[in-house]
Formats: C-alpha cells, sequence, structure tokens
DNA sequence: CTTGACCTTCCAGTGCAGTGGAAGCCCTAC
DNA sequence: GTAGGGCTTCCACTGCACTGGAAGGTCAAG
C-alpha cells in the first residue's frame, strides 16, 4: 500500500509516517519505478506498536532501541521491562513534584483571599507572590531541564 | 552595579539576565559610557520576584504580562490570581494523566511477569507492549498545552 | 491534454527557558 | 604595554515529536 492508506489504516499522517521512517521507528519500505514508498502489511502492525509503546509512555528513541534489539538479537522484552521500571520511576517522581506544587498554588491561592489589593506594591510586583516563600518549596520540583510532555493520548489529533 | 554583581546577588548567570531582559521580565538598565548595563537595587527584587513567579508555575510569558500590568495601569493580584487557578487547574489535570499512566505502566509491568520470553513474535515486537491495550487510557491524557519537563534522559542501556 | 489528488525531498518552525561560543571592546593591575 | 577578567552583541543549539510549506514528480480519470 501507498503511504496515504497506511496513514488512514493507522490514524497517522503521512508526514508523521515519514517522519518516524527518519526517526528508525519504522524501517525504509520498498520503492516503486516512481519513487512511491510501497508498504507491506506489516507495517501496520508496527505502527500499532510505536503508538502502544508512545501510549505506555516511551520515547521515539526509546522505541527505536527497543525495535533494533528486536531486529537484532532477539527479544527485547527485559530491556522494555527496564524501560517501563525507570518510565514508572520517573512517573513517581514527577507526580510527587507536581503534587508539591499544586499544594504551593493552592496555599498561595488561599493567601491571596486575605490580602488587600491596595496594599500591592510596585516594588515587590504583585504580593499573591512572595519573592521568599515559593523559592524552597519547587525549586526541586519546578526545574526545568528535561522536557517531557508523555501523557499524550491526545498528542497527534 | 555591573551585571555580574546582580548575577551574583540574584543567584542567576549573566546570561540568563540578559535572556530576561530580551523576554522583556526585566527592565532594559542604564547604560555606562562604555556601553556596560548599570543596574539599580531594584533590579534584585525584580528578579527576585521573577523566581518566585517562576516557582509557582508561571510562564516568562505569564509573568512578563503580570510586570506589564504592575507597570500600566496598576496593582495585577486579580490576574495573578486568574493565573494561579488556571495552573491549579492545569496541575490537577496532569497529575491525574500522570497517575493514570503510572498505572497503566504498573499494569503492563505486572503482566510482563506472567509472560514467557520465547513466546515473543518478532511482528509484535514485544509482547510486553500489547498493540491495542494501551492506547485507551492515555487517550484523553495529554494536551501539549503544559509542558513538563523533568529528566527523563537516556535512562536505559 | 488537463485537472487534481497523491506523492517526493528539503528546509524551517513550534514551545520553553535558557546555554554555548565567537569576535571584539573596556578596564585595571602589574 | 600587556595580561586578565569582565562586558558587549549575535547566532546557533538543546530536547521532543512533530507540523507547515515550497517546488516539483506521478498517475488515473474525464
Amino acid at each position: 500500500m501507498r503511504i496515504g492508506e497506511l496513514a488512514a489504516r493507522s490514524g497517522l499522517t503521512a508526514k508523521t509516517i515519514r517522519f518516524y521512517e527518519s526517526a528508525g521507528v519504522l524501517p525504509a519500505p520498498a520503492r516503486r519505478p516512481s519513487g512511491y514508498r510501497e508498504y507491506e502489511e506489516g507495517a501496520v502492525d508496527r505502527l500499532a506498536f510505536v503508538k502502544a509503546a508512545q501510549a505506555a509512555g516511551l520515547t521515539l528513541a526509546e522505541i527505536r532501541d527497543v525495535i533494533m534489539v528486536r531486529d537484532g538479537s532477539g527479544a527485547p522484552c527485559e530491556h522494555v521491562v527496564a524501560l517501563l521500571d525507570t518510565h514508572a520511576a520517573d512517573l513517581d517522581r514527577r507526580i510527587a513534584e507536581l503534587t508539591a506544587l499544586r499544594r504551593q498554588v493552592q496555599r498561595l491561592r488561599s493567601r491571596a483571599r486575605t490580602l488587600d489589593p491596595a496594599a500591592c506594591s510596585p516594588a515587590a510586583v504583585c504580593q499573591v507572590i512572595p519573592t521568599d516563600a515559593v523559592a524552597a518549596a519547587t525549586r526541586t520540583a519546578g526545574r526545568r531541564d528535561g522536557q517531557q510532555r508523555r501523557g499524550r493520548g491526545a498528542a497527534h489529533c
């Protein structure tokens, strides 16, 4: 089948499928004389796996590694289980961070109700966010290094 | 004071301070004849506010808006409270998503213990991640608006 | 023979908050 | 007069998963 049909059958766009090929999660298919990609049935399953693995929180780079193990030495199950464990730990940490941040926001929000809007001084910009209180609480949490986003789901619609 | 001293006093780098100026969260200071930035004391407070607002989950764009309200019409408290409410709702949503994902990963992980590694077929890549199970669980989950962050990093291999 | 859907490649941009580095000026101490 | 540290600007890059668009080739129907 051509890329358009694969896109329709997998629920992805043709553009995304080409991107997946370049990302190494989908093998480069045969080409027609015209240059058009010609996919076999297996491509649908492969894309289903990619979607399922993404939904389980794996990145494309991780999925690519899993697939390379699969296409090389054999069953990647151990590797996958290790990835799941790592992601579970990441999720626990992130959930704890976000929960702490949520509590902090709630505290600020509640405190705001007790403040006099007129008492807000330009120097502090806004007294609802005191310049000394929050820092410690979320210093570990709201750090901004690695992206995440996971949880995806509605990611591609 | 020059930018190096402000950096030391605020706990940021000079580079970050210049970036904040370009992002509109720190007003452009006076310049010495040499072109060096010359900051007043207030800049320390301003940067403390920016850090506190970031710790409370606000983005630089939101902080810039708050500051523009402050420097314009007056007290931005209402605006800030609205932002806090929005972020609280975002956090609730994201925590729920991540919690659902966490449960799903746990399910896959548990199920993996019952599987025979030899039964893994190349077509499915890896039976630990079934191509039909996960989708529904996180389908409702992550919109891409709220960035997550957090250090995933190549935890595998 | 043309229309239009479909396909190709390549380049660039998105969002977020910075970080890295190059090329070059300023200032003080030795 | 030179060594150094600090400062300036500008551009590019990070991570992640796409998405948009341009310029052009392919193919079947009318």
